[in-house]
DNA sequence: CTTGCCTCTGACGCTGGCGTCAGGTTTTAG
DNA sequence: CTAAAACCTGACGCCAGCGTCAGAGGCAAG
Protein backbone atom coordinates (compact mmCIF):
# COMPACT_ATOMS: atom_id res chain seq x y z
CA UNK A 1 0.00 0.00 0.00
CA UNK A 2 1.56 3.33 -1.13
CA UNK A 3 1.02 6.51 0.62
CA UNK A 4 1.27 9.85 -1.28
CA UNK A 5 2.28 12.37 0.74
CA UNK A 6 1.31 15.65 -1.68
CA UNK A 7 4.32 17.29 -2.32
CA UNK A 8 4.40 20.40 -0.90
CA UNK A 9 3.24 22.48 -4.15
CA UNK A 10 4.34 25.92 -4.55
CA UNK A 11 1.55 27.99 -4.76
CA UNK A 12 1.43 31.45 -7.18
CA UNK A 13 0.04 34.77 -6.89
CA UNK A 14 -2.15 36.39 -9.41
CA UNK A 15 1.06 38.28 -11.20
CA UNK A 16 2.44 35.54 -11.86
CA UNK A 17 -0.49 33.68 -13.31
CA UNK A 18 -1.30 36.38 -15.67
CA UNK A 19 2.67 36.75 -16.80
CA UNK A 20 3.13 33.56 -17.19
CA UNK A 21 -0.11 32.87 -19.22
CA UNK A 22 0.48 36.24 -21.67
CA UNK A 23 -2.90 37.95 -20.17
CA UNK A 24 -3.55 40.82 -18.06
CA UNK A 25 -4.18 40.84 -13.69
CA UNK A 26 -7.42 42.20 -14.54
CA UNK A 27 -8.43 39.01 -16.78
CA UNK A 28 -7.32 36.55 -13.80
CA UNK A 29 -9.88 38.17 -11.56
CA UNK A 30 -12.34 38.04 -14.11
CA UNK A 31 -11.97 34.47 -14.81
CA UNK A 32 -12.79 34.27 -11.05
CA UNK A 33 -15.54 36.31 -11.37
CA UNK A 34 -17.11 34.64 -14.14
CA UNK A 35 -16.79 31.20 -12.31
CA UNK A 36 -13.67 29.70 -14.40
CA UNK A 37 -11.06 29.86 -12.30
CA UNK A 38 -11.18 29.20 -8.32
CA UNK A 39 -8.41 30.25 -6.23
CA UNK A 40 -7.50 29.77 -2.62
CA UNK A 41 -6.97 32.57 -0.24
CA UNK A 42 -4.06 33.58 1.94
CA UNK A 43 -4.86 34.54 4.92
CA UNK A 44 -4.58 38.57 4.18
CA UNK A 45 -6.72 37.67 1.50
CA UNK A 46 -4.57 37.41 -1.95
CA UNK A 47 -5.08 34.87 -4.35
CA UNK A 48 -3.00 31.91 -4.61
CA UNK A 49 -2.80 29.63 -7.40
CA UNK A 50 -1.03 26.12 -8.00
CA UNK A 51 0.73 26.00 -11.12
CA UNK A 52 -1.70 24.13 -13.22
CA UNK A 53 -3.51 27.81 -13.69
CA UNK A 54 -1.34 28.46 -16.26
CA UNK A 55 -1.93 26.08 -18.64
CA UNK A 56 -5.80 26.36 -17.61
CA UNK A 57 -5.97 30.26 -18.30
CA UNK A 58 -3.96 29.51 -21.66
CA UNK A 59 -6.95 26.91 -22.53
CA UNK A 60 -9.31 29.48 -21.88
CA UNK A 61 -7.96 31.92 -24.28
CA UNK A 62 -8.18 29.21 -26.60
CA UNK A 63 -11.55 29.15 -26.30
CA UNK A 64 -12.08 32.48 -26.31
CA UNK A 65 -10.65 32.86 -29.69
CA UNK A 66 -12.65 30.07 -30.26
CA UNK A 67 -15.91 31.68 -30.35
CA UNK A 68 -17.01 29.98 -27.09
CA UNK A 69 -18.10 32.61 -23.68
CA UNK A 70 -17.26 32.03 -19.89
CA UNK A 71 -20.53 30.75 -19.00
CA UNK A 72 -20.17 28.08 -21.86
CA UNK A 73 -16.64 27.18 -21.03
CA UNK A 74 -18.10 26.25 -17.03
CA UNK A 75 -20.41 23.99 -18.44
CA UNK A 76 -17.74 22.09 -20.33
CA UNK A 77 -14.90 22.27 -17.31
CA UNK A 78 -15.92 19.07 -15.92
CA UNK A 79 -15.02 17.20 -19.47
CA UNK A 80 -11.65 19.04 -19.30
CA UNK A 81 -10.19 18.50 -15.90
CA UNK A 82 -11.89 15.33 -14.08
CA UNK A 83 -12.35 12.16 -15.38
CA UNK A 84 -16.06 11.80 -14.84
CA UNK A 85 -18.45 13.30 -17.53
CA UNK A 86 -22.37 12.72 -18.61
CA UNK A 87 -23.87 12.65 -21.44
CA UNK A 88 -24.87 15.93 -21.71
CA UNK A 89 -21.60 17.71 -21.18
CA UNK A 90 -19.75 14.61 -23.71
CA UNK A 91 -22.83 16.26 -26.66
CA UNK A 92 -22.17 19.77 -25.88
CA UNK A 93 -18.57 18.87 -26.11
CA UNK A 94 -19.37 17.44 -29.83
CA UNK A 95 -21.64 20.88 -30.55
CA UNK A 96 -18.71 23.14 -30.05
CA UNK A 97 -16.30 20.72 -31.87
CA UNK A 98 -18.70 21.20 -35.18
CA UNK A 99 -19.61 25.11 -34.30
CA UNK A 100 -15.68 25.46 -34.55
CA UNK A 101 -14.95 23.42 -37.51
CA UNK A 102 -17.96 25.27 -39.23
CA UNK A 103 -16.41 28.34 -38.59
CA UNK A 104 -13.67 26.80 -40.37
CA UNK A 105 -15.10 25.91 -43.24
CA UNK A 106 -16.75 30.35 -43.42
CA UNK A 107 -13.06 31.71 -42.77
CA UNK A 108 -11.68 29.36 -45.56
CA UNK A 109 -14.05 30.05 -48.25
CA UNK A 110 -13.83 33.89 -47.39
CA UNK A 111 -10.10 32.77 -47.77
CA UNK A 112 -10.45 31.52 -51.25
CA UNK A 113 -12.53 34.45 -52.28
CA UNK A 114 -10.14 36.90 -51.06
CA UNK A 115 -7.26 34.87 -52.70
CA UNK A 116 -9.17 35.46 -56.13
CA UNK A 117 -9.59 39.53 -55.21
CA UNK A 118 -5.95 39.25 -54.71
CA UNK A 119 -5.06 37.60 -58.02
CA UNK A 120 -7.61 40.23 -59.88
CA UNK A 121 -6.12 43.24 -58.47
CA UNK A 122 -2.22 42.08 -58.88
CA UNK A 123 -2.88 41.10 -62.61
CA UNK A 124 -5.46 44.05 -63.33
CA UNK A 125 -3.67 46.81 -62.10
CA UNK B 1 -19.10 53.30 -82.15
CA UNK B 2 -21.42 51.94 -79.85
CA UNK B 3 -23.77 53.48 -77.38
CA UNK B 4 -24.60 52.09 -74.30
CA UNK B 5 -28.11 52.59 -72.98
CA UNK B 6 -28.23 52.43 -69.42
CA UNK B 7 -30.82 49.21 -68.85
CA UNK B 8 -33.52 50.98 -67.05
CA UNK B 9 -32.31 48.79 -63.71
CA UNK B 10 -35.33 48.25 -61.05
CA UNK B 11 -34.06 49.93 -58.03
CA UNK B 12 -35.29 47.99 -54.56
CA UNK B 13 -36.01 49.24 -51.42
CA UNK B 14 -34.66 48.29 -47.81
CA UNK B 15 -36.73 45.72 -46.99
CA UNK B 16 -35.88 43.78 -49.99
CA UNK B 17 -32.16 44.02 -49.76
CA UNK B 18 -31.97 42.98 -46.30
CA UNK B 19 -34.39 40.20 -46.77
CA UNK B 20 -31.73 38.86 -49.69
CA UNK B 21 -29.30 38.76 -47.69
CA UNK B 22 -30.31 37.57 -44.39
CA UNK B 23 -29.62 40.68 -42.32
CA UNK B 24 -32.39 42.92 -40.58
CA UNK B 25 -33.49 46.14 -41.97
CA UNK B 26 -31.29 47.99 -38.99
CA UNK B 27 -27.75 46.45 -40.42
CA UNK B 28 -28.54 47.78 -43.87
CA UNK B 29 -29.04 51.35 -41.94
CA UNK B 30 -26.09 50.75 -39.96
CA UNK B 31 -24.17 49.33 -42.87
CA UNK B 32 -24.87 52.99 -44.66
CA UNK B 33 -23.79 55.39 -41.35
CA UNK B 34 -20.20 53.42 -41.38
CA UNK B 35 -20.06 54.37 -44.98
CA UNK B 36 -19.94 50.95 -46.26
CA UNK B 37 -23.34 51.22 -48.73
CA UNK B 38 -24.14 54.52 -50.36
CA UNK B 39 -28.39 54.38 -51.12
CA UNK B 40 -29.85 56.68 -53.61
CA UNK B 41 -33.12 58.55 -52.13
CA UNK B 42 -36.80 58.73 -53.46
CA UNK B 43 -38.38 61.55 -53.51
CA UNK B 44 -39.80 61.15 -50.18
CA UNK B 45 -36.62 59.75 -48.82
CA UNK B 46 -36.44 56.36 -49.05
CA UNK B 47 -33.40 54.22 -49.43
CA UNK B 48 -33.21 53.33 -52.88
CA UNK B 49 -30.37 49.82 -53.70
CA UNK B 50 -29.69 48.84 -56.96
CA UNK B 51 -29.53 44.26 -57.13
CA UNK B 52 -26.05 44.25 -56.25
CA UNK B 53 -26.46 45.75 -52.69
CA UNK B 54 -27.52 42.12 -51.98
CA UNK B 55 -24.08 40.52 -52.69
CA UNK B 56 -22.14 43.00 -51.39
CA UNK B 57 -24.01 42.89 -47.97
CA UNK B 58 -23.24 39.54 -48.16
CA UNK B 59 -20.02 40.06 -48.79
CA UNK B 60 -20.10 42.31 -45.19
CA UNK B 61 -21.49 39.76 -43.10
CA UNK B 62 -18.25 37.45 -44.79
CA UNK B 63 -15.80 40.38 -43.33
CA UNK B 64 -17.86 40.99 -40.09
CA UNK B 65 -17.11 36.92 -40.28
CA UNK B 66 -14.02 36.50 -40.57
CA UNK B 67 -13.14 39.68 -38.06
CA UNK B 68 -12.64 42.34 -39.93
CA UNK B 69 -14.17 45.98 -38.91
CA UNK B 70 -16.45 48.25 -40.96
CA UNK B 71 -13.79 50.75 -40.76
CA UNK B 72 -11.34 48.15 -42.28
CA UNK B 73 -13.83 47.24 -45.33
CA UNK B 74 -14.58 50.64 -46.24
CA UNK B 75 -10.55 50.67 -46.42
CA UNK B 76 -10.55 47.80 -49.05
CA UNK B 77 -13.85 48.13 -50.97
CA UNK B 78 -11.79 49.57 -53.67
CA UNK B 79 -10.28 46.23 -54.46
CA UNK B 80 -13.54 44.52 -54.38
CA UNK B 81 -15.66 46.86 -56.50
CA UNK B 82 -13.43 49.38 -58.83
CA UNK B 83 -11.05 48.02 -61.47
CA UNK B 84 -8.29 50.64 -59.87
CA UNK B 85 -6.53 50.08 -56.44
CA UNK B 86 -2.62 51.38 -55.56
CA UNK B 87 -0.21 49.44 -53.61
CA UNK B 88 -1.14 50.54 -50.37
CA UNK B 89 -4.86 48.73 -50.94
CA UNK B 90 -3.32 45.68 -52.46
CA UNK B 91 -0.76 45.50 -49.58
CA UNK B 92 -3.55 46.01 -47.12
CA UNK B 93 -6.00 43.18 -48.54
CA UNK B 94 -2.89 40.72 -48.14
CA UNK B 95 -2.56 41.41 -44.85
CA UNK B 96 -6.21 40.90 -44.18
CA UNK B 97 -5.23 37.63 -45.81
CA UNK B 98 -3.25 36.50 -43.54
CA UNK B 99 -4.57 37.40 -40.54
CA UNK B 100 -7.72 35.08 -41.79
CA UNK B 101 -5.12 32.20 -42.15
CA UNK B 102 -3.43 32.36 -38.47
CA UNK B 103 -7.31 32.60 -37.26
CA UNK B 104 -7.62 29.64 -39.40
CA UNK B 105 -4.39 28.05 -38.20
CA UNK B 106 -5.58 29.02 -34.78
CA UNK B 107 -8.57 27.35 -35.02
CA UNK B 108 -7.67 24.13 -36.26
CA UNK B 109 -5.26 23.75 -33.26
CA UNK B 110 -7.89 24.05 -30.80
CA UNK B 111 -10.06 21.25 -32.76
CA UNK B 112 -7.05 18.96 -33.11
CA UNK B 113 -7.18 19.57 -28.60
CA UNK B 114 -10.62 19.42 -28.19
CA UNK B 115 -10.65 16.32 -30.67
CA UNK B 116 -8.37 14.78 -28.00
CA UNK B 117 -10.52 16.02 -25.09
CA UNK B 118 -13.46 14.24 -26.85
CA UNK B 119 -11.51 10.63 -27.50
CA UNK B 120 -10.60 10.79 -23.70
CA UNK B 121 -14.16 11.66 -22.57
CA UNK B 122 -15.53 9.17 -24.65
CA UNK B 123 -13.07 6.24 -23.87
CA UNK B 124 -13.11 6.73 -20.31
CA UNK B 125 -16.67 7.47 -19.31
C1' DC C 1 -60.79 56.72 -47.24
C1' DT C 2 -58.87 53.70 -44.52
C1' DT C 3 -56.36 49.74 -43.37
C1' DG C 4 -52.06 47.71 -43.01
C1' DC C 5 -47.45 47.27 -44.13
C1' DC C 6 -43.12 49.62 -45.13
C1' DT C 7 -40.08 53.25 -44.29
C1' DC C 8 -38.00 57.28 -41.89
C1' DT C 9 -35.06 59.66 -38.03
C1' DG C 10 -33.29 59.80 -33.58
C1' DA C 11 -31.76 57.74 -29.48
C1' DC C 12 -31.06 54.50 -25.79
C1' DG C 13 -29.84 49.45 -24.61
C1' DC C 14 -27.23 45.26 -24.82
C1' DT C 15 -23.34 41.90 -24.74
C1' DG C 16 -18.54 40.27 -23.30
C1' DG C 17 -14.06 40.61 -22.15
C1' DC C 18 -11.68 43.14 -20.34
C1' DG C 19 -9.04 48.52 -19.35
C1' DT C 20 -8.62 51.79 -16.04
C1' DC C 21 -8.89 54.74 -12.17
C1' DA C 22 -9.48 55.35 -6.95
C1' DG C 23 -8.11 54.44 -2.54
C1' DG C 24 -6.42 51.23 0.55
C1' DT C 25 -3.41 46.91 2.41
C1' DT C 26 0.54 43.59 1.90
C1' DT C 27 4.76 41.78 0.54
C1' DT C 28 9.41 42.28 -0.73
C1' DA C 29 14.04 44.43 -1.58
C1' DG C 30 17.65 47.14 0.16
C1' DC D 1 12.73 50.80 8.55
C1' DT D 2 11.28 52.43 4.32
C1' DA D 3 10.13 52.67 -0.32
C1' DA D 4 8.70 50.26 -4.22
C1' DA D 5 6.12 46.78 -6.15
C1' DA D 6 2.36 43.84 -5.92
C1' DC D 7 -2.12 42.94 -4.34
C1' DC D 8 -7.05 43.99 -2.84
C1' DT D 9 -12.20 45.64 -3.73
C1' DG D 10 -15.44 48.28 -6.09
C1' DA D 11 -17.11 50.67 -9.93
C1' DC D 12 -17.26 53.07 -14.25
C1' DG D 13 -15.68 52.98 -19.32
C1' DC D 14 -15.13 51.04 -23.92
C1' DC D 15 -16.07 49.03 -28.42
C1' DA D 16 -18.78 47.11 -32.38
C1' DG D 17 -22.64 45.52 -34.38
C1' DC D 18 -26.52 45.71 -34.09
C1' DG D 19 -31.83 45.30 -31.20
C1' DT D 20 -35.51 47.93 -29.95
C1' DC D 21 -38.73 51.46 -28.91
C1' DA D 22 -41.04 56.02 -30.07
C1' DG D 23 -43.33 58.88 -33.04
C1' DA D 24 -44.20 60.24 -37.71
C1' DG D 25 -44.67 59.83 -42.71
C1' DG D 26 -45.30 56.99 -47.36
C1' DC D 27 -47.82 53.69 -50.45
C1' DA D 28 -50.66 50.08 -52.73
C1' DA D 29 -55.31 47.61 -52.19
C1' DG D 30 -60.06 47.30 -51.50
Amino acid sequence: MTVTVSAPERLIRIGEVARGAGVSVRAVRYYEQQGLLIAERSPSGQRLYRQDAIPLVRFFQEMFAAGLTSRRITELLPCWDSGHTDAEQRAMLRAERERIQAKIDDLQATLDHLDEVIAITDTHP
